[in-house]
DNA sequence: CGCGGACTTGATCTGTCTCAAGTGCCGTGG
DNA sequence: CCACGGCACTTGAGACAGATCAAGTCCGCG
């Protein structure tokens, strides 16, 4: 019962690509493992850390994806981070977790205990350049939850996906190139919870880019954008 | 025209209260402004950084209040976070700052060049656990931006400037007791710019809330709570 | 072949936005 | 001292984007 979805195989290979370049601003000294903590590992959909545990370690993710998100009593659900390969998560203001942790796809990790952390500062002062990344990701998101229209933060997300067009990667944008594949890698629900969006809202959205042929796709998470320009221009942001 | 508002004295005095509760989980060896770097002033609503400006020195608030923002091409404005007292800003992951930072009130600040920050690993460290207290207010807010209603929005800002009431600081929530007072110190239109909602609506919930008197007031920004369990229910995260 | 879960689509409802007047406050000048 | 103007805020009426409720459709799997 943990393989329920039809996600693709290719998905978790392909999946690095889109939030490293997006969260990797310059891939310079830190290979992610490098100077490694005891590596573990999760399936898809594992938790990882529920909001309120106590947050005596700190992640980075090696391989594969995982959201973090925060739950409403009532059961609203909001993802607050999408991790790729080299982000960082597990650090919170005090002793215990504020938001929960799940394997997106299955991944692997290394885990460093806090006391480990806090005698070696090199390994803090890497990871503290990860977390201003991502600190910049989370301002950017707030951004679309707070402004933008379900169009824009639709094709905002899948901007996001493309290599090499926001981070300053290696991949040009690609001026008017052949058609550009991504691989979404999360469900319809889970990108809904990640855009303050409903299912259906996401759903129609995705529907209507398609007809209107800024996007094509045949499996709903496996996405070709004929004209990358003409995506971003939808993004509000341009 | 830098006196526009009829922003009470008091203000920058109490302000300190609020967000520095909210965000200081614990006051420990910090006192803000000791390990100083060279000080500098703003006047209210100075444009302190703009979005794209070199990153090159790190700020830390000694006294007053500061915003962070950031605007789409077409003016909508997304106010990212609110920094009180200790509250640090100016690092981004690039050279150029992501948002723009602009003086809420009359500010102290401490800047320190990159080059400075760069070499004090002491300073980087106390700095760091700063940002991470800044992170779980940007989870939060992410929660709040994709996820709550306008009532649920507004009930919890008002909530967030009750000084003891989140942060694990000195006084505690007040069971039954007289009525808490706290000063909003923002502009509704501020307010709604951090909610992300508008000002109209903005100002109706206030309207609402006082009509059902979970609040009350005269001038607009000095708010008293009669029953802050009540205001608690109201914010959807209990 | 038929079941179940994820996704899509349609019809309707509603919370929030938009547009448009107010109202109240404060500072200015007569 | 009071009329006046400006600005922030409030209030109302109506429009609309997105939510909700309710069927479908598609597709992988047993």
């Amino acid at each position: 019962m943990e393989l329920r979805t039809n996600r693709s195989e290719s998905g978790h290979a392909r999946y690095d690509a889109g939030w490293t370049a997006l969260l990797n601003p310059a891939p310079d000294d830190d290979h992610p493992g490098r100077a490694c903590g005891r590596q573990v590992r999760y399936k898809q959909r594992a938790l990882i850390l529920a909001e309120g545990d106590e947050a005596s370690a700190v992640y980075e993710v090696i391989e594969g994806g995982v959201i973090l998100f925060k739950l409403l009593p009532d059961g609203r659900r909001q993802i607050i981070e999408v991790l790729g390969v080299g982000d960082v998560f597990g650090l919170a203001a005090s002793s215990v977790s504020d938001v929960a942790a799940e394997a997106l796809t299955p991944v692997r990790l290394a885990r460093f205990e806090r006391s480990t952390f806090e005698g070696d500062s090199r390994l803090r002062d890497r990871l503290f350049a990860r977390l201003r990344a991502q600190f910049c990701a989370l301002h950017d998101h707030a951004l679309l939850l707070g402004r933008k229209s379900a169009q824009e933060r639709v094709t905002t997300f899948i901007a996001r996906m493309v290599p090499g067009c926001f981070g300053l990667d290696d991949t040009p944008p690609k001026p008017g190139g052949d058609p550009i594949r991504v691989d979404l890698a999360m469900s319809r629900q889970e990108i809904a919870d990640y855009l303050g969006l409903t299912i259906e809202t996401v759903s129609r959205t995705f529907s209507a880019l398609r007809r209107s042929g800024v996007i094509a796709y045949r499996k709903q998470d496996e996405v070709e954008i004929p004209n990358i320009r003409r995506l971003f221009h939808m993004t509000g942001s341009e």
